[in-house]
This record gives structure tokens, C-alpha cells and sequence, in this order.
DNA sequence: CCCAATTTGTTCGTATGTATC
DNA sequence: AGATACATACGAACAAATTGG
């Protein structure tokens, strides 16, 4: 009848008693996945209807759509409405999975300093591996993005855009490995740090020469990555990440006071 | 009235043209959300009852279901029924932050080099900042892990058992630091080989050798960690993923094929 | 431009389950 | 055991969005 295979609940007799019995909704929610990972479906492909739902698993209607919000929520799938419409596979977007994992941080106290540990080996490492597979047109987007911030700021709001438009010059890099985890990971902290530089006044006393030396740090960086000097790239960012040591003192439990929007 | 403020969607003038129009749930859920961080809610305390969002949003009962699944998917919420129960806020717990960031690599074609790249540089820094810190417990729980594996496996199940317990010994390392970022970056990287080496036939032919050298790693790691030589720890750390790197030959493209469970 | 069909979105009323007292 | 206060689930209806004729 269907060309799709079933969807079932899996046999109670597997789950017997590990842990609280667990709604309906999550229970759907879970076949689904099973489904979706079973049938080796793809971002765009299409999952039963609603009205499909409600007669496979024989409940009702508001049970199987809280069901799809719970997928909804974690970024697997979106619904249309209207004819051809429906709810659909989707990929996660990298922006979900960041607001998603920002709401696991919100209550720990991440400091800056421990987001600087890691970027102090992860942007080394990124640089390393970027070295001479660069194509111009990114060489370029960067020497844009150096030119933004070569005149030192007045006043705070341009003081802020600059110190965004630098973490964006990171961010550029980042988008450039082919590795999903090392992107990803980055990507991540940019925007914690993008987030919280917005938010708050963050790094209040303007260093000028501090700052100065950062950019000379990007340009060199940048010469490197085009030269293919993997070495030189790393030890060049290697001490760009030092130089933002000093940022971090005083700057105490910096943690997360808001949730991160898509 | 009520001792806390009133829970208000956004004004549509806000949003404007953002985009696709959002759903209602969407919208209520975002609306709490901003709730539990003006009112500076923690874990456990109680968001107000179903009944009382019904009324406060005017909205119907199955509207207000779907935005608390919405959170609840998230981890950021927990319901209990009865009197006394409610809906209550909730700490992002690692393994649901886990399993939402799986799901954003669920459709990437991520590599086991992939992994090794962050392991690589991340574990000797962890190592590093771990030297001299552990309390005997944990270096005796490493001592122990350490025994479990001080023969070869002579069956595949063995083996398998054996390799997750190594992950292990690292997982406990990586659960000392007080660096939460550091921490999960390391423990999902875990998680992600762990699933993968007990859901699939990973690391097929058994190298004997390669084992014994790297549990030997572990050992002269344990010293260097005992005795507080943070050089030597990162040194030994570095070298023993560096071990690692022929079983990713080979391995292409060993990505996710099954969703994680929390 | 309107109309009809399709599918998700939302409402309301009612009933059931569950934990507390 | 019974009353209470919650979440959980059901079912029928209607609303809104989208597509095609």
C-alpha cells in the first residue's frame, strides 16, 4: 500500500524499566528517528502526514504534533503547510545546533579564559591546515575585512563593530576547513564571544596599542596563509591568541545571561 | 497579583519582516524563555502551570503543549504531574547536549581524522592543565581502567569492550577540568567514537602492538600527571594520539548513520 | 481573481492518569 | 480512601496557508 516501510513503537518489552516511563510524544518522536535514520531518508525528503501519523500510531492528533515539535525543536524537520505540503527531513542548521548547545552553557560559568584555552590550540591548528588552500577570493573577503578596522576607533559603538568585524575575520577562516567538528567548534565560540561583546561591555578599557598590534598579528597571519607557510601561520596565531591574555584578567565568570537566538 | 511579572509575547513591530512568520508555539516559547531570564529563574524552580499560560497568552491548551515540547526538546524544561507538579526548569544535561549536537553531524560526512584533528591538540592541553590537580581518587579510577585492559582481548567482544574502557580512561581525565567547554568539547568526541566502535566493526584488524604501545602512553601519562609534570604529560598526550593516526587510514568518511540517544 | 482541495495550525470540551495530602 | 491539583491524552471542529484549476 505504502511504498514506505512502517512505523512502529518499539516492543515495550525492550525498554521494561529503564527510568521513567517516558511520554507519548517522545515515544513518536523517537519512532520517527528510527524511521528516518531507517529508511535513509535525506533533508527535504518527506515523513507521513499528520493524518498518516494519527492512524499508524492510533493517537491523537495533538500527541502526534507535539511529537513533530519535539523534532521541530532539535532542528530535524520542518512543516508546510498547504498541498505538497507536509513536515520534512531538514539538516540542522549550524546556527540551531549553536543556539542549542549556548542553552547547555547557560548554566555553567564559562569564562573567557576558557574559551581562550581552547582557541588558543584550535585556531593554531585551523591556520596550519588552511595554509596555501586558500583561493583568492577569500584572501580577499579577509584584506576586506582588515581594511574595516585600519583606522583605530572613536567611540564605543565603532570600538564594538570592530571587535565583531575581527572575530568575523576568524570566522571566514573557520568556514574554510573541511572538517564539520574543528568549523563547528570555532564557529561556536565566535559566537559566544560575538554574542557576548554585543550584549555587554566587554573589553572596556580600549587598549589602542593592544589593539593595534592585533591587527598587525592578522596581516602577517594573512601573508603566511598565502605564502602556504603552514609553520608560520601557526606560530603567528599561536601569539595572536596570547596577546588577548591580558583581556581575560579581571574578567571574571563572564558566563551567559541571555538565550542565543537563531 | 502574581509575585512574578507577566510573560508577554513580543510586540509584533519588533519582528516585523524577519523572515517567515513564526508559529505560535514558537512564539510562546521563545516568550517563556525570555521569562526564565529576566526573572533569572535556576534549575528547579517552577514556571507557571499550564492553566495559568492558557490564560496569560490566551491562547488554547494544545498551543501551550506544543511551545512547552518545544522546550522540553531542548532540555530546558522538565514536567511533573500531580499537585505540586508543574513545569519546572530544567538544566541542559551533557548527554541531551550531546545528542543535540549529534543530531548537526547527523548529515555531515564527518571523518575519524576529523576527530583526531581537535583530540590531537585538545587532550594534551587538557593533560597539561590536569598535571598535579588530580586527587588520588581519580588517579587510582585511572590506575583501575588502566588494569582492565592489561591483557590482550582474544575475542572481538573483548576487544570492543576493551577500546570503549580506553575512551573511558580519557572521558575521566577530560570530567576533571573545571573548563566546561573544555569538557564537553572532549567528552562529545568521546561519546561520538564510543557509539561508533559499539554500533559498527571500528578498528577491524586488531593491532596488537599498537594497543600494547598505547596503553603503554596511558601509563607514562598517569606518572607524568602523578607527579605533576605538565610538559611531559602534554609531550606523552601528543605522541599517544599521534598513534592513532594510521587506524584513520583508510576509514574514510565513517560518519553517523543512527541518531544518538540521550 | 476566485474557488476548491490539501495539509498544517489552533481551539474547545472532556476525560484519564498521576502524585500529594 | 478520597479530594485535590496538576499534566497527559482524546476527538471533533474550525481556521489559516498554499497550490492548482
Amino acid at each position: 500500500m505504502s511504498p514506505t516501510e512502517e512505523i512502529n513503537l518499539p516492543p515495550v518489552s525492550i525498554r521494561s524499566n529503564d527510568g521513567p516511563k517516558q511520554s507519548r510524544p517522545t515515544q513518536v518522536a523517537e519512532a520517527i528517528k528510527d524511521f528516518i535514520v531507517r529508511e535513509g531518508l535525506l533533508p527535504g525528503d518527506r515523513i507521513p502526514s499528520e493524518a498518516e501519523l494519527i492512524e499508524r500510531f492510533s493517537m491523537a492528533k495533538g500527541t502526534i504534533r507535539e511529537a513533530l515539535r519535539l523534532l521541530d525543536a532539535q532542528g530535524l524537520v520542518k512543516s508546510r503547510t498547504g498541498p505538497g505540503g507536509g513536515t520534512f527531513v531538514h539538516a540542522v542548521s549550524t546556527e540551531r545546533a549553536e543556539a542549542l548547545l549556548a542553552n547547555y552553557f547557560y548554566f555553567k560559568d564559562l569564562k573567557i579564559s576558557d574559551i581562550y584555552q581552547l582557541r588558543r590550540v584550535l585556531e593554531p591548528e585551523l591556520v596550519a591546515s588552511l595554509a596555501g588552500q586558500l583561493p583568492i577570493r577569500v584572501l580577499h573577503e579577509l584584506e576586506d575585512i582588515l581594511d574595516s578596522y585600519s583606522e583605530p576607533a572613536s567611540t564605543d559603538e565603532e570600538e564594538r563593530d570592530q571587535h565583531v568585524a575581527s572575530l568575523r575575520f576568524h570566522k571566514v577562516l573557520a568556514d574554510q576547513t573541511e572538517n564539520p567538528l574543528l568549523s563547528f567548534a570555532i564557529g561556536f565560540m565566535l559566537t559566544i564571544l560575538s554574542d557576548i561583546t554585543v550584549s555587554r561591555r566587554l573589553y572596556r578599557p580600549i587598549n589602542l596599542d593592544l589593539w593595534a598590534r592585533g591587527r598587525d598579528y592578522q596581516m602577517r597571519l594573512l601573508a603566511a596563509l598565502r605564502e602556504g607557510d603552514s609553520k608560520a601561520a601557526r606560530a603567528i596565531m599561536t601569539a595572536h591568541m596570547q596577546t588577548a591574555q591580558p583581556l581575560m584578567e579581571g574578567q571574571e565568570a563572564v558566563s551567559l545571561k541571555r538565550f542565543i537566538r537563531e
